[in-house]
DNA sequence: GTCTATAGTAAGATAGAC
DNA sequence: GTCTATCTTACTATAGAC
């Protein structure tokens, strides 16, 4: 797609879109309130984006990939530190909030972007790494509760300070998966502060999987 | 071609118009649909409910009723325990399994139903009933993972007897509260073996668990 | 590169016969 | 209680003017 000279439109394309799917949801938002909300037109948008489904995926793609990478990585590793990898997970969906946002409240909208068994697999690897490779059922439930915890705390409190957030929600998930956490909340909350920006929809990629442990020591 | 009896058609559309949501989405579903799998026409849908919306509601609407006056309830008695408490919740949910896990991956979708705000709501009350009225941040995730927890766990191990369920999800959820859990999930499973059935049921008050063994994952 | 106009499609809903 | 037929509406998508 040439994007001649101002790819700007197409980045305020994106951020309207996100905007009105994170107010009304993504089904419930049509591109004619898209396009009135940036004062274009229905066709204008269809300039930048081939289609509808196009524009959604647009938005949800980084997201996909760096968790993937992340999942990929970890599995690379060999061994797993649990609280690397919560950790990597929290910042991974931290960079992409509100996206993660729209994902977890709508998993079955999205289900033509292949999320639906996209983050069914992400789980079942995610809970191997966690929780090893064949977990009893209380040992598979700690993991699912450690992993959706980390992302309904995201959700939840969605306006909350990231570098607060990370230590309080970790505490919870490593708790969750029966690990002792060495960290307070408000003891290591500066610690390692941690930032991972609200919404840097450029392509930034991660490259700190394995920080020694994501705060502690 | 019986005539239906009074009610009979009725609970026929309701049934499959649960398994089409849960299959495809509620969304993605269409009156025709439904009636096509059930030999009907649309206006046939339209002498039982008057509108689409209806229909849905009439769906979500007993687990709506089960959690809220669970909450209340807890409400009223003064002090909570957090063990009972979330085994409660996991009964409402599990008496309601196909619901909950349609409102868990539809919330945004279900939004005409006051669905976002009154589970939100309900995450409120319960943090507060869970980590007390003035919580640090860390005990409030705490709680979030906990509640989340236990329905994440109910739709991803959607297939899961509930008796083994049980136990296996509140170690999981109380351990998230940072409380130490007495039972184990394999030494508890069968002695447990109660109902957490399709069927409604007086909702009751659940007792401490069984001192039994020891060892978390 | 952006917009106007419109084609094409599908959904929710109603009227009236049987 | 269920059907046939029909209506209204709203959206995606395309063609072509500026």
């Amino acid at each position: 797609m040439p994007r001649a000279r101002s790819g700007e439109t197409r980045e305020r394309i994106q951020a309207a879109a996100l905007d009105l799917f994170s107010e009304q949801g993504v089904q419930q938002t049509s591109l004619r309130a898209i396009a009135e909300r940036l004062g274009l037109t229905k066709p204008a948008l269809y300039y930048h984006f081939p289609s509808r489904e196009e524009l959604v995926r647009s938005l949800v793609q980084p997201l996909i990939e760096d968790i993937e990478e992340l999942i990929a990585r970890d599995e690379a590793a060999g061994s797993t530190d649990p609280r690397a990898l919560l950790g990597g997970y929290f910042d991974a969906s931290c960079r992409h909030r509100r996206v993660t946002a729209l994902v977890a409240r709508e998993l079955a909208t999205l289900s033509y972007l292949d999320l639906g068994a996209r983050v069914m697999d992400w789980r079942r690897r995610l809970i191997a790494l966690l929780a090893g490779p064949e977990p009893d059922l209380t040992a598979q439930c700690r993991a699912v509760t450690a992993i959706g915890g980390l992302s309904d705390c995201l959700v939840f409190f969605g306006d909350a300070d990231p570098s607060e957030l990370r230590p309080a929600v970790l505490a919870a998930a490593l708790s969750a998966l029966g690990i002792e956490d060495a960290e307070d909340a408000e003891g290591a909350a500066d610690a390692e502060g941690r930032r991972a920006a609200e919404e840097p929809e450029g392509p930034e990629k991660r490259e700190a999987g394995k920080p020694e442990a994501a705060g502690g020591a």
